[in-house]
DNA sequence: GGAAGGTAGATGCGATATACATCTAGATGA
DNA sequence: TCATCTAGATGTATATCGCATCTACCTTCC
């Protein structure tokens, strides 16, 4: 997933050093969404991306347009013009086979940084509740 | 937590919106690691947290740096001039407790972070796993 | 027929952030 | 005195973000 590739760790080893520049993380969500969808227009994401979102952050159309491109630049996904029914054409996208395992990949890095901040809420929690209670033993 | 205040939701909610451009994660590691240590300097802090970093992209020297300076301009931490046993003098800093509650508002967004991030997770693998399923059987 | 409004996609651009290199400067040691 | 280590800070090209704006098609209604 990372744009430019890492220098610090195997080439097949999905590390989350990319996310240091993430795209918002709205690039695996709009793999998710077309992963549930099979095929959709950028518009139609938008929409429903906020469901799926994983931030509370509101997805710009800017930065879904752009990492749709983005994604086709880099065989993600691929997409077809179609005549929409009522309204100007739409560009339908799907997600190809690299795209699936980019999806794949943003799982593993997903689950990483999920375990490693659950991982410091814990300690973090627990270090203030230590501090609570030795302050009120003290008072 | 957000560097210009959200728009979008109540002023004592910590939401996630301020993730848009987050500091690459290493506002809220500094915070945790002055949590732990009590007290460090710059250096110091540098060596410690990779082990204590969300993701593990190399925490840069510049942007610690300025991520204290940063904490200090908002008051989350105070430093003061130390001479340095053997070296030049160092800066050591600690928390404040505007940076303790500070910390805690990390520790809401981070959690809400993982519960979506592993959510997300487990729907992608699920949608595998039925995808994997439903084409072994179809053989 | 033409103005208004909704759908769909794309672009422009200033302000920030990131990554990486470089610089200052005191202390230590050969 | 020259190199090296410690400690902190800065410079800067490029990338990204956020927000506004633009094109263009289609439908509806006056």
């Amino acid at each position: 997933m990372p744009r430019k590739i890492c220098v610090h760790h195997s080439r097949d080893y999905p590390c989350s050093c990319g996310l240091g520049n993430l795209y918002r993380f709205v690039e695996p969500v709009v793999l998710r969404m077309l992963q549930i969808k099979g095929r959709s227009c950028g518009y139609n994401l938008c929409s429903e991306l906020q469901e799926h979102a994983l931030t509370d952050a509101e997805i710009d159309k800017a930065a879904l347009y752009r990492t749709l491109r983005h994604l086709e630049a880099n065989g993600h996904v691929k997409s077809a013009w179609e005549e929409g029914e009522g309204g100007p054409a739409r560009r339908v996208y799907r997600l190809t086979k690299e795209g699936e395992k980019h999806l794949e990949e943003w799982t593993v890095v997903l689950e990483n940084l999920s375990r490693s901040m659950s991982r410091f809420v814990r300690g973090a929690r627990k270090a203030i509740a230590d501090q609570a209670a030795k302050t009120s033993k003290a008072a």
